[in-house]
DNA sequence: CGAAGTGTATGATTCTCATCGAACACCAGG
DNA sequence: CCTGGTGTTCGATGAGAATCATACACTTCG
């Protein structure tokens, strides 16, 4: 029977990296991708925890995907954790914003004004 | 005797874009670049129109400075104009900062604390 | 005019990064 | 236990970016 804070496995373990140890220089070049900034405005659009790596609709395989993720980690910008046999996400909203204020509302606006 | 005006020639003319048309990504990748961020750095402690191109302590030779340049012009970051045989920068602030609120700020801010 | 200074254009080189395919590890369910 | 689903790792590939050295165009000044 599993335990209800599932996971009792040891597995690799993601890792994060806190957005206060982030240089701007490492945030800017993570977000200056079409794919993350994809992944980043879907994951705005769904509640904490909702989403694993796969239920992304982007267009590369499984293992661009989890490169792109890694990245994201790096930047502080996702926290991940491992549920069952999926590992799903979370956007690090204030976290992020308190360390680059304005920065995450630039990627999630609505692109082109015209 | 050279007009007051200065540049009586007929030049190149350098290929800018209003920030309006620049798209998230590129202003991110613009300034997702080490060379880069110093450049816009030391302009903005500069007056407008008084820092030349080659009045940049980077450790790039001419022909990569201009090309980073031509990046910053594409991204609706600088503006250059023909003074003589110097080519002057100005950093559009208000402009830029009107289609991308407070990047610019998160660039020239000052480097991580610790 | 000739020389020196400033910036651009071109071609080649190097490096980084995004991507894929395949192999592997882990979890859940029959 | 075996199978299918999920995600990571590895190696290789390809595209794009940054860089340099050289050559060229234009300006200014002697």
């Amino acid at each position: 029977m599993p335990d209800q804070t599932a996971s009792s496995g040891h597995r690799a373990a993601p890792v994060h990296r806190d957005p206060d140890q982030v240089p701007v220089e490492t945030a800017l070049s993570a977000l200056a991708d079409p794919v993350r900034i994809q992944l980043i405005r879907e994951l705005a659009g769904d509640a904490d925890w909702t989403r694993s790596c796969g239920s992304f609709d982007v267009p590369v395989g499984k293992a661009a995907l989890s490169h792109h993720f890694t990245v994201l980690r790096a930047a502080g910008l996702v926290e991940q954790r491992d549920q069952g046999a999926k590992r799903v996400n979370r956007l690090r909203r204030a976290e992020f914003d308190a360390r680059f204020p304005g920065l995450l509302a630039l990627v999630l606006r609505p692109e082109h004004p015209a």
